[in-house]
DNA sequence: ATCCGTCTTGACAATGTGTGTCAAATATGA
DNA sequence: TCATATTTGACACACATTGTCAAGACGGAT
């Protein structure tokens, strides 16, 4: 299974795009983006959005790729882990059906 | 759909215990309790350990429900909400499977 | 109304976590 | 060896979380 950092690589050395190049279109240090490739580092929403952009993915399907990885990484070691998500399944559609604002 | 501090609170007047009590017990001032239980504050895992000990929780299903409010609270407003809980459903068993330390 | 115990509120300090910057070190290939 | 690309580590800075404290609000009893 991969992970966000090499789905990330994966597409640029396809792209043959360098470091330098994604890291400046994205208004970031390249070191940054090296570390985060190698999930030294976690990228944060706002950069995720610009990697679709320059490395041509899905904008959605990405941000859902970089959102799950967050959850699995956060509760990854309980041992209730089904129950948690179960849970957080229904107070996302409880979330959903009864707000009125966004 | 009751929240996280809904629910420390109604089980600690159940039990006829003060703010004061509790607090103390789980060596934090009573003012990040009292905002806890309004849902000012957020919890953090060590506390809900202690408090499911002194409010005679079960310390996973607290748990569980203090996970999946997080992630609710991180996801609730993604459009992709499901799809991002499939993901990290997938990504946890994943995990599960082929981890070999903890 | 006053007193007393409980809870709430807001301002602030301390601490922790994430993020950005930089330069030196390490590949890799011509 | 030289040039280019990537990696690594140290550091500073900004932002978020957490803890501390005292004053204020509320409710019940007298």
């Amino acid at each position: 299974m991969e992970t966000i950092g090499q789905i990330i690589r994966n597409k640029r050395e396809n792209l043959g795009l360098l470091l330098r190049q994604v890291s400046a279109y994205a208004d970031i240090d390249q070191a940054i983006l090296s570390k985060i490739e190698r999930n030294e580092r976690k990228p944060n929403r706002e950069l995720i959005i610009k990697l679709a952009e320059i490395l041509k993915f899905d904008k959605d399907e990405l941000l859902a790729q970089y959102m799950s990885d967050k959850i699995a990484y956060d509760i990854a070691d309980e041992d209730c882990a089904d129950r948690v998500l179960k849970l957080a399944e229904k107070k996302i559609k409880y979330l959903k059906t009864h707000s009125i604002n966004s």
